[in-house]
DNA sequence: TCGAACCCTCACATACGTGTGAAGGTCTAC
DNA sequence: GTAGACCTTCACACGTATGTGAGGGTTCGA
């Protein structure tokens, strides 16, 4: 599939189709005419990307998450050394400390939505 | 407390003190001095902004969202237009789904590490 | 064969959070 | 009264994710 449709179907200018793949995040290969050519499962990989940089992960570390989510990583262990895994148990740590924070404010604001309503109702 | 202080006890940039402020997340008084004079719940305020800030989430929403997670926010209900409550809604949604992806990814990256960590072992 | 609709690279632009430093005022302790 | 530590405003700079457009090649249908 060539850009223009991956765009539409991840919803992604295809300015940052391209800036992802300069930054690793997805890999095209070309066509005789210079064209990319992405396969069918970077559709859900550009999701997931988009999902990650949403929740403010920086494409840096993305970068350096993706090959633990991949679904048949099965195999191969990469090189994996003791301090990538520092890393990305440091990463871990700092996504479930953000989603705590997201998720009580959260609830902070479904509760003054509530008090709002009800207050309306009376 | 002067910014100094607040920024020691917050572990934030006299910078971004000044920042936060510019951009309505916190206020200051001053003194005859024009030094800014900070009250003791502007602590808890600002770690507060910095764990939303660090959850992804842009000053312009942050301030938006503020009110409603005052403490004592009980007796007056602010002008609360249809609007503002269906963007505190949808916001409310965002921060949901960022959780929700956030939490996702971070057990696959704990099962990753659980995996290497056993594949190490043998 | 022409035009539209794609694609390419390159480069400049913007918003946002943040750093840094200049130029200067205030306060405190020696 | 002077040095040092604090404060003020202002302004320029940077990284990151994004927009936009120029200049040019390719493909395909009328």
């Amino acid at each position: 599939m060539r850009i223009g449709e991956l765009s539409e179907r991840t919803g992604t200018s295809r300015r940052l189709l391209r800036y992802y793949e300069e930054q690793g995040l997805i890999i095209a290969s070309r066509g005789a005419n210079g064209y990319r050519d992405y396969d069918e499962a970077t559709v859900d990989r550009v999701i997931q990307v988009r999902g990650l940089l949403d929740a403010g992960l920086p494409t840096r570390i993305i970068k350096q998450i993706l090959p633990c989510l991949d679904k048949p990583r099965a195999i191969y262990f990469p090189d994996a050394t003791p301090e990538m895994l520092a890393t990305l148990e440091e990463e871990r740590d700092r996504m479930a400390r953000r989603a705590e924070c997201l998720l009580r404010n959260r609830d902070a604001i479904s509760e003054y939505l509530d008090a709002v309503r009800e207050y309306n109702r009376v």
